[in-house]
RNA sequence: GCUCCUAUAGUGUAGUCCGGUUAAGCAUUUUGGCUUCUCAAGCCAAAGACUCGGGUUCGAAUCCCGAUGGGAGCACCA
């Protein structure tokens, strides 16, 4: 054992024992060691004794004599470490290179975009962004009976407020005669066949897995029946069915679906075809001719991704890498259709964009800014461990977006009346930001004042308080409604500062506070909560969507003459 | 029922692939302090975690086996 290696153990164990209170223990060397020099793994044995004997004789030592040492002989170890280095942004992709990566976005246009869309949206294109790649929305519209286009425009405004820019803009029943044609080529090379079985038997042979007649049949008979869907048979009579496993384990590939008959009229291309796609079909044709090379949905595709790459592979077709993500949702706040129609049909919420809703509308409702949306989302990361997503934290990423351009105002909850006498300022400048420059406000003031009952109540006589930007008052009598002396030159230090609103020009507005909407699955009846306060006559001048910071209350979002929305505090 | 996924502080995550250089990093939350003519923002500090049980190894959050909790799929929805 050389000097070299008993000089470096030495070090490491002084530094070890001062970081931790002058002790250290023998297996934590041999850990650092061994990390640093890899070579010494072979030599365990030896090295332990080594570090045994050093160890001890520095545990030993009093912190001081340690300190001393140190100084002495490794001043370098005395510089703090280095803390650990987070990742930046998304992990890397694999199979992956910088300008040949494409992602996509496939929503079905048959609802209104929500957080979930969000982060399927900017996971995909952050992707392209981070790899110099394209971006593709694509309107996976294979479904007429359940698409419109007022989800449709929803969708691309949602997307564009949220700032995500695509490269190419498609729909999936653009592509209707490739599906046809690669349809086609299952069939003749006896990978698909035509089903007539009733869907209750299909189902019930998936889950016991075995196969039906159909499955039997040749080829020149499925290309017959396959004719026959054309017009023939009705909705439900036949489906066209890949032929998977239907032994196997995983349930999606026992023989699924991947054309069926449906008659309604599609949002944009009308009757034109009555047999569409499955979506299992379509994704794989669609990832695979766009030249998407990587596709990441939620969690609930992923027994799909088999299924997609058996698709692909029986037609010869390039295949997508594929990644999973957990769904995004808040809790007590439902996302789905199936939860929200009743709601609104109840009349419990008043549609979509109820500020208590988790959709896109909603949130830019309740004043929850895109830029924060998206640090949230990348906050998240791409885990699939499932997870109710903390609202606080979205709520936390908006205040510092919302902080810097909010203009402060005053505003008072539950008013009492402040009348001071010997007032003789008119008229008063206040600032609109602590910090940035917003300019300035001018308020007409005679000595009759609103304060919020709060604050009223906290008030005794013969204290002072001071009403901001005005000046101090003394409070001379205390009662419903309260009397004051103004002060000249008053102290500003260890007296309450509280905002005020002039009574002659105070202006009513209704505030509505949205809460959790359901709590262990009830529904809240107290979910929005109403509050009619005074404010400044300014907020009058504000532009409907503003921003603004009640002092001493929250953030809210202005969102007519008369009601603002409360983001956050 | 069968199959798959998943498990790190109150919450959300980094680290896990490829075991050691990290007695576990960040954000949020909470609490304290500084600053401030706001209870906001900003700055500083504190608190707080590897689901459990085995195994492999000199060494396990990391690898293996098992258990348990949570989620998903088994649609002619996507």
């Amino acid at each position: 054992m050389d000097e070299e290696i008993k000089k470096e153990i030495r070090k490491i164990t002084l530094q070890n024992a001062f970081e931790h209170e002058g002790e250290t223990r023998d297996k934590i060397i041999l850990g650092k060691i061994l990390g640093t020099k890899p070579e010494f793994r072979t030599k365990v044995k030896e090295i332990s004794i080594q570090i045994s004997e050093i160890v001890s004789s520095v545990n030993k030592l009093s912190i001081e004599e340690q300190k001393k040492e140190i100084d002495e002989n490794f001043p370098e170890i005395l510089v703090p470490k280095e803390k650990i280095k987070e990742r930046e942004g998304l992990p890397e992709l694999k199979n992956a290179q910088q300008g040949n990566v494409i992602t996509r976005f496939p929503p079905e246009p048959n609802g209104y975009p929500h957080i979930g869309h969000a982060k399927a949206a900017i996971i995909n294109s952050e992707y392209a962004k981070m790899y110099g790649g394209k971006f593709i929305l694509r309107m996976d519209d294979t479904n007429p009976e359940a698409e419109r286009m007022e989800y449709h425009a929803a969708i691309k405004v949602g997307l564009e407020w949220l700032g995500i820019e695509f490269d190419i803009v498609k729909s999936t029943s653009d592509d209707m005669e490739i599906f046809y044609e690669k349809g086609m080529e299952l069939i003749n090379s006896g990978k698909a066949y035509v089903c007539k079985c009733k869907r209750d038997d299909i189902s019930k042979n998936r889950r016991e897995r075995k196969a039906c007649k159909c499955s039997k049949e040749d080829v020149d008979k499925n290309i017959d029946n396959w004719g026959k869907m054309e017009s023939k048979f009705k909705p439900g009579e036949a489906i066209v069915r890949f032929r998977g496993d239907m032994k196997a384990d995983n349930a999606v590939m026992r023989d699924p679906v991947l054309f069926r008959i449906i008659e309604g009229k599609h949002y944009t291309i009308g009757e034109k075809y009555r047999i569409w796609p499955s979506y299992d079909f379509a994704v794989a044709i669609e990832d695979s001719i766009d030249g998407i090379t990587h596709a990441f949905r939620s969690k609930e595709f992923e027994l799909r991704e088999e299924l997609t790459e058996a698709i692909l592979d029986s037609l010869s077709m390039r295949k997508p890498q594929q990644g999973f993500f957990s769904r995004l949702e808040f809790k007590g706040m439902p996302i789905s259709k199936r939860i929200i129609k009743p709601l609104i049909e109840e009349r419990k919420v008043s549609w979509y964009d109820d500020p208590r809703l988790p959709t896109l509308e909603a949130l830019k409702k309740r004043g929850i800014k895109p830029e924060a949306i998206r640090k949230f989302i990348m906050s998240l990361g791409l885990t699939k461990a499932n997870t109710l997503a903390p609202f606080d934290s979205l709520e936390a990423f908006n205040r510092k977006f919302v902080d810097e351009d909010s203009i402060r105002l005053y505003m008072v909850n539950n008013p009492k009346k402040l009348s001071v006498k010997n007032f003789s300022i008119t008229s008063v400048e206040i600032s609109n930001h602590p910090v940035n420059d917003m300019g300035k406000r001018k308020i007409d003031v005679n000595g009759d004042f609103y304060i919020s009952g709060e604050d009223a109540k906290n008030i005794k006589e013969g204290e002072q308080i001071r009403l901001l930007g005005l000046g101090n008052i003394l409070i001379t009598k205390q009662g419903e409604e309260l009397e004051g002396e103004y002060v000249k030159d008053g102290d500003i230090k260890n007296i309450p500062k509280i905002q005020w609103v002039s009574q002659k020009t105070a202006h009513q507005i209704k505030i509505i506070i949205p809460k959790i909407l359901f709590i262990d699955e009830k529904f809240n009846e107290d979910s929005l909560e109403e509050m009619n306060v005074y404010c400044e006559p300014h907020y009058l001048q504000l532009k409907e969507g503003e921003e603004i910071q009640f002092i001493r209350f929250g953030y809210c979002r202005k969102d007519s003459q008369n009601q603002a929305i409360f983001t956050h505090k």
